[in-house]
RNA sequence: GGUCCUGUGGCCGAGUGGCUAGGCAGAGCUCUGCAAAAGCUUCUACAGCGGUUCGAAUCCGCUCGGGACCUCCA
């Protein structure tokens, strides 16, 4: 079997995986800001990187998954006027940040919840970890590489970039992005503010009488920059090396490539070995955006409640939907492509429900169908070959997509029950639950109530069925008709079973 | 403007130079009282133009189209 490889951002290209410390992972991933609700967009790397951590656990590694909460900056609740200068209105009346911080973090577990993501290890908040990024800031500016100004502190790309070159640790290292090019676009554009040069970025801001969220620092009330908590966190939790650093393409740069000259000053070292990012969700081919004024929110999504939508989408099929592509490709959003996804979730659920129901003979060790049993047994074994490149959950997926014709002859009397070994019926079964559920973190939709309507279409279905015995179809059809109009299908199945679902 | 990515059949999407990806939709057939489901078959494409090669969707060049980042962003 092949070892799993990743496409590292850092190097651009596919590298064998292995972690620093035997059998243990660090991974850090870039998680929300909590400012509004969470939307499809945050769907796809949460999902890719809870993909990552079940698969590594599956390989047998220790995970340490740390995934951050921004919840301090600049915030302003969405719709919501900036709240007043200085307001005399009761402490009740006012927008108080850490409930809005709260009430969308909530959300988002939730969100998560419903795509059945696992729960990182750690979820460390930017406003829990103040300190720890005022103690690596001052250590920044100690070493020579960030100045104040006016209250805020800023990183001296400039400077950082000419003496980390030669160490190899270029400001421009993760992003290819050419820092030579950039000042010389910067200095006819002449900034006005305190910055040095325009590529500076800020580790510390001065807070302005208006700004609600604020704390005290050597350099007076402010707030952290938005690139330095994840380098303290990161720091503090896996180390000043871990081994993955996972988030969305559209945070390479500048988010992460900060990150690196920030830990590079502190711990002389790029603090992750690979760098994972998963491609963007598009929708008519536009990156979700608040400025592209095309944002689905989760919620709306489930529900259907949005006007670009024609209906309500369940997490498993976003979720399967999202799988259905490799992460590195852009994924365009339509309505035709989510219900695509649907049916064929539900194809390929069916046929596992079923493979599950198998009694697989015991001891039978000479396929009935040999050419078969060589094809089942080489899809089954591309698995994890597809897996270990780089994740290829689509290929992983066409692959036990092309065993469910198996199933379902088997299941229809089409293929004998010996055409295939004993050894084969039971990979294909275990193949089926490692991946569709551990993996892949899929898992059945039917709620409890519907066991219960289960029992009562059990005794509807042997009603038609003595219907049918007397070829009674006026009653049977009608059982049949009305059921469907009331959203469920019953299915005669070629052995005499019925069977039903929810339209 | 700079840095990259990308262009696959009606739609969505895998594709490591040579072998039918897969899903959805459509068509035909089989099974079935009928329907649904299922099975089988079918539709077999790689933006365009050159080049490399015995052989290219896959490598190289050019042209055209689409997108991302350079500002908060998953």
């Amino acid at each position: 079997m092949s070892s799993l490889q990743f496409y590292n951002s850092l190097s651009r290209q596919k590298e064998v995986f292995s972690s620093i410390t035997p059998g243990r992972v660090g991974m850090y991933v870039c998680g929300p800001t909590v400012s509004g609700e969470s939307h499809l967009g945050h769907a796809r790397p949460f999902i890719t990187f809870d993909i990552v951590y079940r698969y590594l656990r599956h390989l047998g590694y220790q995970v340490r998954y740390v995934r951050n909460i921004t919840d301090a900056g600049h915030f302003e609740e969405e719709g919501r006027e900036s709240e007043d200068k200085i307001s005399k209105k009761a402490i009740l009346e006012k927008l108080e940040p850490m409930e809005l911080v709260q009430k969308y973090t909530n959300l988002f577990h939730w969100a998560m919840r419903e795509f059945n993501n696992i729960e990182p290890t750690i979820e460390p908040t930017a406003t829990g970890h103040i300190v720890e990024q005022i103690v690596m800031i001052q250590r920044i500016i100690a070493d020579g590489y960030a100045y104040e100004a006016n209250g805020s502190v800023y990183f001296d790309v400039e400077k950082y970039h000419r003496d980390f070159s030669a160490k190899g640790m270029q400001y421009g290292i993760l992003s290819g992005r050419i820092l030579d090019d950039q000042l010389e676009t910067t200095r006819e554009l002449e900034s006005q503010d305190e910055k040095r040069n325009k590529s500076d970025f800020a580790l510390w801001k001065h807070a302005a009488p208006e700004h609600i969220m604020r704390w005290q620092s050597p350099w007076g009330e402010g707030f952290p920059g938005w690139h330095i908590e994840c380098s303290a966190m990161s720091n503090k939790y896996l180390g000043a090396k871990f081994d993955i650093h996972g988030g969305g393409m559209d945070l390479q740069f500048p988010h992460h490539e900060c990150e690196i000259a920030q830990s590079a000053v502190c711990n002389h070292q790029i603090p992750a070995r690979f760098w994972l990012h998963n491609n963007m969700i598009t929708i008519n081919g536009r990156k979700m955006g608040k400025s592209y004024n095309n944002v689905i929110k989760l919620s709306e999504l489930f529900s259907g409640t949005h006007e670009i939508l024609t209906q309500g989408y369940s997490p498993m099929t976003v979720r399967f939907f999202i799988l259905q592509t490799h992460y590195r490709s852009t994924l365009d959003f339509s309505n035709e492509a989510l219900q695509a996804a649907e049916k064929g979730l539900r194809r390929i659920w069916e046929a596992f429900t079923q493979l599950n129901k198998f009694v697989i003979a015991e001891n039978n060790i000479s396929a009935g169908d040999p050419d078969l049993e060589q094809q089942c047994f080489e899809i089954l074994n591309a698995l994890d070959d597809d897996m270990n490149d780089d994740l290829n959950t689509a290929k992983v997926l066409a692959g036990l997509f092309e065993l469910v014709p198996v199933i379902n002859s088997i299941k229809d009397g089409l293929i004998k029950g010996n055409a295939l070994t004993t050894a084969t019926m039971i990979m294909m079964k275990e193949k089926f639950n490692t991946f569709l559920v551990d993996i892949f973190g899929l898992k059945d939709e039917k709620r409890h109530d519907e066991q219960k309507l289960g029992a009562v279409l059990q005794l509807i279905a042997d009603i038609r069925k003595d219907a049918r015995a007397k070829k009674d179809y006026a009653t049977s059809d009608k059982i049949r008709n009305q059921l469907l109009e009331a959203g469920i299908q019953l299915k005669d199945e070629k052995d005499g079973a019925v069977s039903w679902e929810l339209v």
